[in-house]
DNA sequence: CTGATGATTATGTATATACATTATATCCAT
DNA sequence: ATGGATATAATGTATATACATAATCATCAG
């Protein structure tokens, strides 16, 4: 293999293999070859030069315009796949996908996190605490056994003297022992969970809904005020941990969400 | 770390290198060796086995265990760095990384998929369409150039006879200068733009709000019933395409966002 | 024209090797 | 001890090679 340092290769910075007399000429770190090449064939694609269905060049061809391995492109395009720009079909190509669904990476962060960063002093109050069994409601909701027994807890988050958060919670005490021991009046719930138990999967349910009294009285917001509520299930192999309702009260909080294009598959 | 089912490599189906003389026995596509290696590393994340910060074999420790060379271990390891589940660190070995935020995938489909997958029919009905240069307003939310030139739209997506979802659009017609010849009576703006525009990024902000009183007459329902809003800003390197404000009328919609496993995180 | 057959070709996976990079550890002289 | 040079170990990147797999294409018999 050669790679010559200055030509043929398309766009290729200068500045290869040359440390060999002057090395304060460091020339900005250039990233490596398989970084290139994907974040050409990406440009191509944002940009719309290579539209959906587009045919991207052979692996061959880019190992020739490269000049590099066939393991380098590889490398870089099956990055690509991964990534749901690009899909392959063997011995007919890799094309550029139709965009479809959107994903959008919705991150959550600990609610004492989040009231912290808006520059809020954050507080936490358990209200209620009890362990029962399992109700009709609770098992459609989590998909428990007949018998299962929980521990349903009621708190509230506060920035500063203003409620932030209702959170309404029930944990399988057969996923989760240890929890009859606890009682919550200290520790938010969520913060002690993950530290009993690795957990696999979630889902979240996002609407809105007006307050209902209770729950109006609680945020201390007028009933039927809108409210963003977020409902989690979390489980482990197929046993549920918890389940979560958190209600934010008023028009003010959000949930944001960053993007990339996408539409099978993983997240990145 | 010892996971014999058969023999020396752990976890190994048998099966491997074996088509010498019987071919029938193909044993149902056993997949990848470095796909293998991936999820039994995860698995052990994921089950907790192995905890934060906790530091995995090396790799010339797998490669030993799995009997396998270097770049296969190397590719597993790599993918579950991308994901987030592990940290490398040169010299010192590969680590179990520590929480931070939990990331949610959000999957957003087009409107005329969402109703069509409810079993409800489908109806667009654009309301109003006119091109005017960019406010104040307008530049504050989609960062413009100061004479920017805009399409506003505004549409109703039907469910059967109930208005589902109330679309306010800007279309930035210097990214999209096609749109001035769209009159957008007979298709919706995100299915034309999705063929018109590659994107690169995208912000969601979701948050409840009352109907206000234009808002509820067009959606047929209460002012101050809670919708759901989906505020979406879309760009292209750098350059603004669009901004749409979808309003979810009432308690009913959801979005659902599944978790896929990147780590044993906080916000449970 | 139709259908079977076999060649061709692009991707998928894996190996063995090489050298670069970067922390860490060790040792030696001060 | 302390500081600094040196060795070492683990990851990062890349190459050349090999064979497997799957889809397409061309060919040819009927």
């Amino acid at each position: 293999m050669t790679l010559p340092p200055g030509d043929s290769a398309p766009g290729k910075p200068e500045a290869t293999i040359s440390i060999d007399e002057d090395r304060s000429v460091v020339e900005a770190k250039e990233p490596s070859l398989h970084r290139r090449i994907l974040e050409d064939v990406e440009g191509k694609i944002l940009s719309g030069e290579w539209p959906p269905g587009h045919r991207i060049p052979f692996e061959h061809e880019l190992t020739e315009q490269y000049q590099c391995s066939r393991m380098t492109v590889n490398k870089a395009i099956t990055e690509l796949v991964k990534r749901g720009l690009i899909e392959r079909r063997r011995k007919s190509g890799s094309y550029v996908t139709h965009p479809h669904a959107q994903s959008a990476v919705l991150e959550i962060h600990d609610i004492r996190l989040e009231v912290e960063s808006l520059g809020l002093p954050y507080r936490y109050e358990r209200r209620a605490r009890l362990s029962r069994a399992a109700k009709a409601a609770d098992r459609r909701l989590m998909e428990l056994a007949e018998q299962a027994r929980l521990v349903e807890i009621s708190a509230l988050h506060y920035a500063g003297a203003q409620p932030f958060c209702l959170e309404e919670r029930l944990i399988n005490l057969a996923a989760v022992p240890e929890a009859i021991n606890e009682s919550f009046e200290a520790t938010a719930p969520g913060a002690w969970l993950i530290s009993q138990v690795p957990w696999s999967a979630a889902e979240h349910r996002i609407r809105a809904v007006g307050a209902d009294a209770r729950t109006a009285e609680l945020l201390a917001i007028a009933p039927g005020t809108p409210c963003l509520v977020v409902e989690r299930r979390t489980w482990s192999g197929g046993v549920y941990i918890t389940h979560v309702r958190l209600t934010y009260p008023g028009e003010k909080h959000e949930l944001v969400a960053e993007f990339a294009p996408s539409h099978p598959k993983q997240a990145l």
